[in-house]
DNA sequence: CGGCATCCGTTCCGATACTG
DNA sequence: CAGTATCGGAACGGATGCCG
């Protein structure tokens, strides 16, 4: 694949040295965003990763309704968790982490290992850099 | 620890059941933005996990300036890298990844090899899902 | 109960121009 | 070469109101 155009210009996925980083980075991209740890770390701990829409709700602080719903989306549309509704009066929505979205909490326990054994010292090097 | 407060008010770190999941979702907020996954990923291919500024600006293709800048200046801050300066003209200053940005690289590797072996599931469910 | 639609302030980030 | 400063569009996300 001959490429005579300027860096800028290829595909990131072909750059770095690995497979894809592109792919790497939306998927940090995505669960790094403002809410999905909370809810794929809640689900993780929840008897059988199953929780209804306001057990989410009040098991993640100050989440709004519609990051809620949005957030849940996204990881169903990502094939992280189901959603299921009940045809009942009042609805009931359940949502459940999938096979893949278990198979993702182990690289993510690795992050939290390492921010367990490291976060101080992110903190203390943050501070260091602000007293500059 | 009594709390009388409505679930919304409470501390993030002390409810979803891991020691920390706010700061894992910190850390998921920096390395989840635009760029530091591939500055990372370039310092950790790249021998002695150190370089100039241009050459990292050529290895993470459509950066800009501006944000290899900032992108670089939160690493630092985070004691993810280290910054030097060599008082030449035309100046080179040299970017390399610290020992604590070096232990990054594992848990990271757990997301990388997630996506290898993940990826495509998670694309054919966003297409799945898009598709209805 | 579990949404969706709208509004609106904040943050992000690319483009551009300028500098030691 | 390696930045800094400024601008403006786009995306994010909270608050609020309405609905089946």
């Amino acid at each position: 694949m001959k490429n005579t155009n300027k860096t800028k210009q290829l595909d990131p996925a072909y750059v770095c040295g690995h497979k894809d980083p592109a792919a790497v980075r939306e998927l940090l991209t995505k669960i790094g965003d403002k809410w999905s740890i909370f809810l794929v770390l809640s689900l993780a701990k929840i008897h059988g990763n199953r929780a209804r829409f306001s057990e989410l709700e009040r098991s993640v602080p100050a989440i709004s309704q519609r990051m809620l719903t949005l957030t849940l989306r996204n990881l169903e549309r990502d094939g992280l968790v189901t959603r299921e509704v009940f045809p009942e009066v009042p609805p009931r929505v359940e949502y459940e982490l999938t096979i893949l979205g278990k198979s993702l909490l182990r690289p993510l326990d690795g992050l939290v290992e390492w921010v367990s054994a490291n976060w101080e010292d992110v903190k203390k090097a943050q501070s260091d850099f602000d007293s500059k």
